[in-house]
RNA sequence: GUGGGAGUAGUUCAAUGGCAGAGCGUCAGAUUGUGGUUCUGAUUGUUGCGGGUUCGAGCCCCGUCUCCCACCCCA
């Protein structure tokens, strides 16, 4: 039997090792507390969903990178290509026991059959959340202050929120009468930041003519200040409306930022999605922006208009985990933690083993992650084995010890030993150091 | 999906069409209750995969897979 099938996995997926998935569950765990904090419930949908429910909901780009098959009773089934549009099949199928506003979050895997580059995946792990059943301005801003403040548990600092309204833009483009042009204008202008003003302003020109590209120029230029890009918008658009006057609050209310993490109007931003109408945003690291958006959304008018009558809006974002992970190993951002184990209970002495079990169970009880070493190997090659698996103290335990009734603990990182501790003092002394 | 670059030991990289190599790492010992130095010895390969040309292919040609880059789109 020397017949082997080559372990290979498909282009865009990934293994996950312990030390990069530790990490990962880390974050998770700390957004999760995030998400909670802000009055979020969990949700989760299933990864097939029938092709019906999930095709023609983004632009037509999106239908083709759905993975979509028969499955083995001949369903026409896909995979589920971002959490927003399970969402809105979701909300509407449980409308009536869903309290409304009603605030979720989701994170899980999402597919998309396109091709890969760095920190694009064909596999890959999206934190959403959204407030749905509810116009109030208020929802944009939790969701605004929500994701700076993800990203501050995150450890992240450097990073900057890009916004703009979707709908201002729109009020503008009717004005000069290019209002039908909206989905190409919308799209050119998305890539001021990647190819520049001046071939921004070359296909605008061939969308429209010289006069109207100009003043779309005008009108996506970041000024120094959010109150002065602000008032050009409103100048641009004839006047205020309600939705510069909502803009305009959310940008006084975010003002007066505490840390590195800012908010700047910059009207280019529009997102290539269709449905959303409202505010939009994306984040970029402020050290790797060319990784593209770490998190983007926005508000749509109504998430449920495909699958009942009743308008729904709402306002949400996502966060691409796993563009963010290979960003911040790309900025050397990782801990190093490897493992969430914190003590390898040293195993020296076979007629001490059962000391060694209750030893093992105790600490265990005790709230410290361990595991006993399985033989009684010498003591460097124990401790080269914590070491490479990342395991941060020793628990060294022979005769001695069991007769005193003491417990030897060892800092691997420092070398450092401390000998003659209670059980209880070894337990502090380990749980110190976990923080 | 379209176009460009790359793929050799666990890893970083060598090898004019002519015996696949080095550093680092890993393992064992010097050292049977304490691993970062030193020394000794050992280990590591379907050159991504499959074909072709050739007396002979890691190297040239064709196909394929994966990674990286650009477009597209996006997280």
């Amino acid at each position: 039997m020397n017949q082997t099938v080559e372990p290979k996995i498909l282009k865009g997926f990934r293994d996950s090792l312990p030390e990069t998935e530790t990490v990962r569950k880390q974050i998770i765990r700390k957004l999760e507390d995030t998400f909670t904090r802000f009055g979020f419930d969990p949700v989760d949908t299933p990864v097939l969903e029938y092709a019906s429910v999930l095709l023609g909901k983004g632009s037509g780009e999106t239908d083709k990178q759905i993975y979509r098959f028969r499955d083995n009773g001949d369903r026409d089934v896909a995979m589920r290509f971002d959490l927003t549009v399970p969402f809105a099949r979701f909300t509407a199928a449980h409308r009536n026991e869903i309290p409304m506003p009603f605030r979720r979050y989701h994170i899980a895997k999402v597919w998309r059959g396109e091709n890969t580059q760095k920190g694009r995946y064909r596999e890959f792990v999206q934190c959403d959340f959204d407030i749905v059943g509810s116009d109030s301005v208020l929802n944009d801003l939790d969701i605004l202050l929500l994701m700076r403040e993800s990203f501050r548990v995150m450890g992240i600092e450097k990073i900057t929120f890009h916004l703009s309204h979707r709908g201002i833009f729109n009020t503008f483009l009717e004005k000069e009468g290019i209002g039908n042009l909206s989905g190409d204008i919308l799209r050119t202008v998305d890539k001021l930041g990647k190819i520049g003003e001046d071939e921004v302003g070359r296909l605008l020109t061939e969308l429209t003519d010289a006069e109207k590209a100009e003043k779309v120029l005008s009108y996506i230029k970041t000024e120094e200040t959010n109150e002065k890009t602000l008032e050009k918008l409103i100048r641009l658009c004839g006047g205020e409306t309600e939705e510069t006057k909502r803009l305009a609050f959310l940008l006084r209310k975010l003002d007066g930022a505490e840390d590195g993490a800012r908010f700047i109007l910059n009207p280019s931003i529009t997102r290539g999605l269709d449905y959303y109408t409202g505010i939009v945003y994306e984040t970029f690291l402020d050290d790797l922006p060319g990784i593209g958006s770490v998190c983007s959304g926005g508000r749509y008018d109504n998430l449920t208009s495909i699958y009942a009558r009743e308008r729904l809006p709402g306002v949400g974002s996502s966060i691409g985990l796993d563009r963010l992970m290979a960003a911040l190993e790309e900025l050397n951002m990782i801990p190093k933690r490897k493992t969430g184990t914190a003590a390898l209970i040293c195993f020296q002495d076979t007629g001490y083993l059962d000391s060694y079990l209750a030893l093992t169970r105790d600490f265990r009880k005790a709230g410290i992650a361990c595991e006993l070493y399985p033989e009684a190997k010498k003591l460097p090659k124990q401790f080269s084995f914590a070491e490479s698996k990342g395991i941060p103290f020793a628990v060294i335990c022979g005769e001695e010890e069991f007769r005193n009734g003491t417990v030897t603990v060892k800092n691997l990182n420092r070398r450092k030993n401390y000998t003659g501790l209670s059980f209880g003092e070894a337990v502090n002394l380990i749980q110190q150091d976990e923080k």
